[in-house]
DNA sequence: TATACATATACCCATATGTGCATAGGTAGA
DNA sequence: TCTACCTATGCACATATGGGTATATGTATA
């Protein structure tokens, strides 16, 4: 019970749904999904870790980046993430971290690009 | 998107999880939703008065009483509370609340028996 | 080893949230 | 009208949460 109401917690936050729903299409590292969302990096940081606490990611170091996959254990976040993404067009700001997520490389190895901004 | 979170952070709370799942199988009147989950009037009331303000619920007073009635048109909310239901076994509390709620006769209309304990 | 880069975390602050208690408001019946 | 009952709300308080800034940690490379 406990466990399904942190779930949804987690996906009460605008950043953190933002980034399950990434993650549940590709894996990323840090960087990349800072610059997918234009958010600062202590903030994807923090979410994750938020994750990683309720432990529905993965994180894996590969050289200097450090890359997040999506659990796909928890049937309540599949069952939820997958219904979300059946929607995807009534949500906006999904649909262009969706059109970002293509531009991926972009963000890798160049978060100062963004930092700038 | 403010929405979708929103509805997450209403069903990332066991006191109005519990209620959500009740009132998604029968209407409730708050003396009932009181006695079968054994918590303070104030706080049943409070947190349906959330759900009121996201338009997740109808009130209809019924002479003294006031009953609840859950809205579906919100299909998130209606797909998740599904899930759960089909594994409700998972959740202990939820099925002790479902055994008292085939008893919820016993609770309408007799708040006091309870504010005694 | 020195430097640059990627990531994690500590700290501070403002705000949101849940809870209990008291009480107000509305309704029915004597 | 008085009383009992059901429900809603206000208040005070403790805690949780998100955000920003600075900094620590870890890695690669020159």
């Amino acid at each position: 019970m406990k466990e399904l109401t942190n779930i949804f917690k987690l996906l009460s936050d605008e950043t953190r749904l933002r980034i399950i729903v990434l993650l549940y299409q590709q894996d990323l590292c840090v960087c990349e999904l800072g610059g997918i969302l234009e958010v600062p990096q202590p903030k994807i940081s923090k979410n994750l870790s938020k994750l990683r606490d309720m432990n529905l990611v993965l994180d894996e170091r590969r050289e200097k980046f450090v890359f997040y996959s999506l659990k796909t254990e928890n049937k309540v976040l599949v069952n939820t993430l997958k219904y979300i993404i059946a929607e995807l067009d009534s949500y906006p700001q999904l649909v262009i971290d969706q059109s970002r997520l293509a531009d991926k490389e972009k963000y890798l190895n160049q978060c100062c690009v963004n930092c700038d901004e």
